[in-house]
DNA sequence: TATGAATGAGGGTTCATTCAT
DNA sequence: AATGAATGAACCCTCATTCAT
């Protein structure tokens, strides 16, 4: 059931069609991509598609599945308590940068076609959506448990202005076919998305080192 | 050209198909949901509905224009100037809850098909979510002159974060079918929503007033 | 069965419905004429033209019978006898040109339309058309009996070729929108015509009365 | 862009195909034949039909195409001046009959669909018909100009007239679904449209030879 | 592995015709 | 007489998927 694409083996003939239905998805939306314009990108013909994928739908579980799998391997290490909270926070922000810098077509796909369409949401796509929601929330928690973070609003409330933030940059840089340039603008859009969440956009008179305009 | 569903007047056919078309294509989605779902819905022959809308598409745009039809009126309302920052950026949270609370198919629909999706975004969709943007923008670039928002992050970005809070807001409500319970839970939820955008999900231990857990 | 519009009776609605559909099939084809169109034309309701015609096909036999009509009266008048064989064909070609100047959509559609299609060549019409040929067969043998006519080839052959040069010049003005310009030209083209038919192509230079180029 | 079946290889399905809708289309018409009709006949699934041929109307290109392509082809042959002009003419006449012989269902459709229907009438295949029409034209003229065709009628209407002549004949076997019985039936009807188109119908007294009734 | 011919469910759309008002 | 809302048969075309070679 589970479709993963591991190694970026530019030999193998798997991750070429992979490669080729990130790219034509992006353009055309899952819906739109025909298997055989998969395949013309590939430059195989689009019988071949089926013998490494099953349906047109495995395609996207493997897309979507590169996501998550970064992701979970991302908060099991978080988890094991090794980071202060605003570094995790800081990391799963650095996750969706870093991953839209490397592939985005990747993050295109996941935001356009997995985040926000019921189309695609099976259930199994849904639990993921959850897991991952949850394990942000325990972080969330944990800055709520150790002080650092706002305890007047519930967890869950936060979480959802987090990932809210998050992800709005990430969808307008995606819609709006942005790159990010260099990894210190990277840096500089985690920070300041970071920045607002904890410290709110309203002026702070006492904040320390004025930050200059990103 | 634009197609809009003006009143709710019950005796109207093409309010009847308008609302029709509203739950069948937030149940299966734009691209599942057949025309002949929703003259079924709507306890109509499927012929019918191309007497009042040419297109499938047109009745999407009625569904999208019905949206941006109220969120124009609201920014117009508020560009007058007549409130301060902060109660502008509470009126315009203010408007998706209140949509949502009233039509959640809307907003569903509106976020689901529109708000990320490239696949049904024409450019005439793509330039309303321009001016959107921009009209907040305003906003937000007001609240920087008048010294009420940091001007140390760029006007777009904090509009990005803010809007993005919003988003994700409705949009996991709109996901997980929740509703909004009455008036007094949608006013916490506005306040949470520009509390922490104003103030952060820091800790403020000078901040007056807690507010109890929403 | 029989559809006819008799006179040209301004006030009424049928025959407003009759020249609307004439005008409208000529421009779109009898397929491509929805009853919608031709109701347009004519300023009405489309349910109106159902009071007047039962089916689509009705203004199609409406419009051909006037066609008809006029040409078995046409043959009728000749029959009798009164006029010899080169004046009863040089009538027949008056035929074609006096209808395609008083009314060329008239011709048009039924070039168009009956005479060389076969989508809406129904038994009834053929034998309309097999009729009207035996009637011109009929002057061609007497012209044959009389000797003014070549006997070597058979009647229906000089028939075809009778027909056909002058159904050729009529469908070349049809399908070219010419029209023609007074009854000088008029008779100059059927003049051209019969001469050719009698005489054919060949120069001639015992001719009498060499006629200036048509 | 041009769709042209080349060989009659039996094997190939796409010629099996054409020669379907050639069956089909012949029997219904072109608007009368459903894919699904051409595809039964064919005996394979409609969807293959979409296989060889992109449109419906791509069907009716290549039937079109196959009688423009042969008949060009006669016109390059005849246009290098080899022949006299009444050779070529019969060659032009030969050429419907020969194809009416071989391909009865080509030339009913030709004659149906396209030579006067506006309907299917696109500027492309009109512009084949004017092409058409001013090479035989130019045979015509240069009849007239070598003295053996009279000069007193325009070369455009002599033209007129000999194609309708031609185009009478096999409309009119067209419509009775008549066939040509054997080479020496097409010399001799050749030889009469021709005799009449150069000497007319009138009764010739010095003609040498009287040839009997065909 | 690899190809692409072959299949057919599926859905949007048109428009003649009916009929209540 | 007149209107136009309502119906649904009809048909083109797409494209995921299968399978013989």
């Amino acid at each position: 059931m589970k479709k993963t694409i591991p190694s970026d083996n530019k030999k193998n003939k798997e991750s070429l069609i992979f490669r080729a239905a990130l790219k034509t998805i992006k353009e055309k939306g899952f819906h739109g991509a025909r298997i055989s314009d998969i395949a013309k990108e590939a430059g195989i013909s689009y019988g071949l598609v089926y013998h490494y994928f099953r349906h047109k739908d495995d395609l996207l579980d493997a897309i979507i599945n590169q996501w998550w799998d970064g992701l979970f391997r991302l908060m099991a290490d978080i988890s094991e308590g090794r980071y202060e909270v605003g570094e995790k926070l800081r990391r799963i922000i650095l996750y969706s940068l870093d991953t839209y810098q490397e592939n985005p077509e990747l993050v295109n796909i996941f935001i356009t076609e997995i985040s926000r369409s019921t189309t695609n949401l099976t259930s199994d796509r849904l639990n993921l959506f959850k897991k991952s929601m949850t394990l942000t929330e325990e972080v969330i928690a944990e800055g709520q448990r150790t002080g650092i973070l706002r305890k007047d609003i519930k967890a869950r409330y936060l979480t959802y202005i987090f990932l809210g933030s998050l992800e709005a940059f990430v969808s307008t840089m995606v819609l709006s076919d942005q790159k990010i340039k260099g990894d210190s603008q990277k840096e500089r859009i985690a920070d300041s998305i970071l920045e607002v969440f904890l410290n709110g956009a309203k002026t702070r008179h006492s904040t320390v080192g004025e930050r200059s305009a990103i």
